[in-house]
RNA sequence: UCCCCGAUAGCUCAAUGGUAGAGCAACCGGCUGUUAACCGGUUUGUUGUAGGUUCGAGUCCUACUCGGGGAGCCA
């Protein structure tokens, strides 16, 4: 007898056939008329599978009448065509064999109704919900469809490492990483005894070591989980979070742009195409018109615009911001928003930013004031992608990183790339778990993760 | 980190400074090819923590903890 799991079970090519289906209890209704019906979920697809348990079956007054949600269960049966409506097929069981009870007093889980903010206390057991188990299977067909992109645009998949001296780009707070008990530590005198003689972090990006292997192999993609010790708590910010990040050898920002776009939309047409179930799941309960909104996502050209011209705009848009937009000044998240969602209702994708808002080693444009940047902006999310041209002129790198105040020698090794055989390069971030959300619907981002770590936060 | 709001039964929430309640869950019973099943009954409390004001505090005050919304930082 084959062993087969809730997704296959639920076909109808399966009518007829004994089959064995494991899986946890989701809820239990009981008929005087001699049966019970169970619903049982293995977490392979998002529906349910409807079991008929006969009050023939040995067990019957013993077990079956006492499961309830969480219980684990092995079921024989013959799958046939429901007679009712709600679902394609059930399985009328033979034996029904419990695993694993679940008390009903104490297991936190019940068939309905339970807050995201009580959930994510219940971090553990939040995966066998219908929203969880959704999440996880579109956050997993993301993960595929990322490589799927970049293996079929010709990119080598490369792993940088997680722990790092490159304090890159100055960007926020790292977390340090040492083997060194602070109590034993006296002040300045740690690097020293420590495991690598020198001070280390946890990486808060990939790409200046990307970059030495784009100027290798021509075009590489990383995608690994980054850490930034940030003190921020947003819906949309995360101490731990998992990035993607191409890198191309001869590439411009236009062709940056190009692929970002292409990206974006591979990645909404493969979770479009394949988890149609759990979508319609987000479409109805977690944010109305989602799908209709992915799908124009789809059809749209993403709008391309100037740092210059978005701030004209927002400058005569006539909105009240409270916060007035000015060249020269960051966004703000009221800018971004208004642009992406009231203005053009679509992704929009901003570059040449102002240089002295970005990073050092994005590329000088000839005016001398704005450097090769670019922003993909997205309704709900904001900033989902941000990306570069980068420098790849020597002594216009060096003199940047002079006015940040960095010390060149310390990227010595960055700066060889210049050194030896330079070319033009671009490359971007890309949040992985800011790119469910947008694709879910879900609000917080703590809720597309598994476990969320956030200032404060790392119970599991 | 800053501003605003909140914390009461397992969960979601009520309760003029004056006897702590409902719905759901659980349990018992009824009914039914049911499907967020339905109907009747029963049980459930250190009101986030520590202080304070008051004859009396879930309610007012202070601090702290945790959560939510917004902001900054960014992906």
């Amino acid at each position: 007898m084959k062993c087969i799991s809730i997704a296959m079970a639920r076909k109808v090519e399966w009518v007829s056939q004994e089959v064995t289906v494991q899986g946890w209890i989701r809820t239990r209704r009981d008929s005087k008329g001699g049966f019970s019906f169970l619903e049982v979920n293995d977490g392979s697809c998002f529906g349910n599978l409807q079991i008929i348990a006969n009050s023939t079956l040995e067990n019957f007054q013993s077990e079956i009448t006492k499961l309830c949600t969480g219980c684990s269960v092995v079921i024989q049966g013959m799958v046939q065509a429901s007679p009712a409506k709600g679902q394609p097929t059930e399985l009328i069981a033979s034996k029904v064999r419990v695993l694993g009870w679940a008390d009903p007093v104490s297991y936190p889980m019940q068939k309905k109704g339970h807050t995201f903010e009580f959930l994510r206390t219940q971090a553990h057991l939040r995966p066998r919900t219908n929203t969880f188990g959704a999440v996880s299977r579109v956050r997993n067909r993301i993960s595929k469809a990322i490589h799927d992109f970049f293996q079929e645009e010709g990119f080598i998949y490369i792993q940088t490492p997680i722990i790092t001296p490159s304090d890159c780009e100055g960007a926020g707070h790292m977390f340090q990483v040492t083997t060194v008990n602070p109590q034993n530590q006296k002040g300045g005198e740690q690097a020293k005894g420590d495991f690598f003689g020198k001070p280390v972090f946890l990486t808060v990006s990939g790409q200046l070591e990307g970059e030495t292997y784009a100027c290798a192999l021509g075009k590489i993609y990383t995608f690994g989980p980054t850490f930034r010790a940030e003190n921020s708590n947003t819906a949309r910010h995360l101490s731990e979070f998992w990035m993607i990040e191409p890198e191309m050898a001869f590439c411009d920002l236009v062709q940056n742009m190009d692929l970002a776009e292409r990206f974006i939309k591979k990645i909404i047409e493969s979770v479009l195409a394949d988890c149609k179930e759990d979508m319609a799941f987000f479409d109805e309960r977690i944010e109305k018109g989602l799908l209709k909104n992915l799908e124009m996502v789809l059809e749209k050209e993403f709008l391309r615009l100037s740092y210059t011209d978005a701030v004209k705009i927002l400058r005569s848009s006539g909105q009240s911001f409270e916060f007035e937009p000015a060249w020269g000044k960051d966004l703000q998240s009221e800018h971004e928003r208004y642009l992406a969602e009231k203005h053009f209702n679509s992704p929009v994708i901003l570059f040449d930013y102002p240089k002295d808002i970005k990073a050092f080693y994005m590329r000088l444009n000839e005016d001398g004031k704005t450097v090769r940047a670019m922003d993909v902006l997205v309704p709900r999310i904001g900033e989902i992608i941000g990306g570069s041209q980068r420098e790849e002129r020597l002594d216009v790198l060096e003199s940047r990183m002079k006015e940040g105040g960095l010390v060149p020698e310390d990227y010595w090794w960055y700066l060889d790339l210049r050194r030896y055989g330079t070319v033009p390069h671009a490359g971007f971030g890309l949040g992985l778990e800011r790119t469910v959300q947008f694709v879910t619907g879900m609000a917080n981002i703590r809720d597309v993760i598994p476990y969320p770590r956030a200032p404060g936060t790392a119970e599991f």
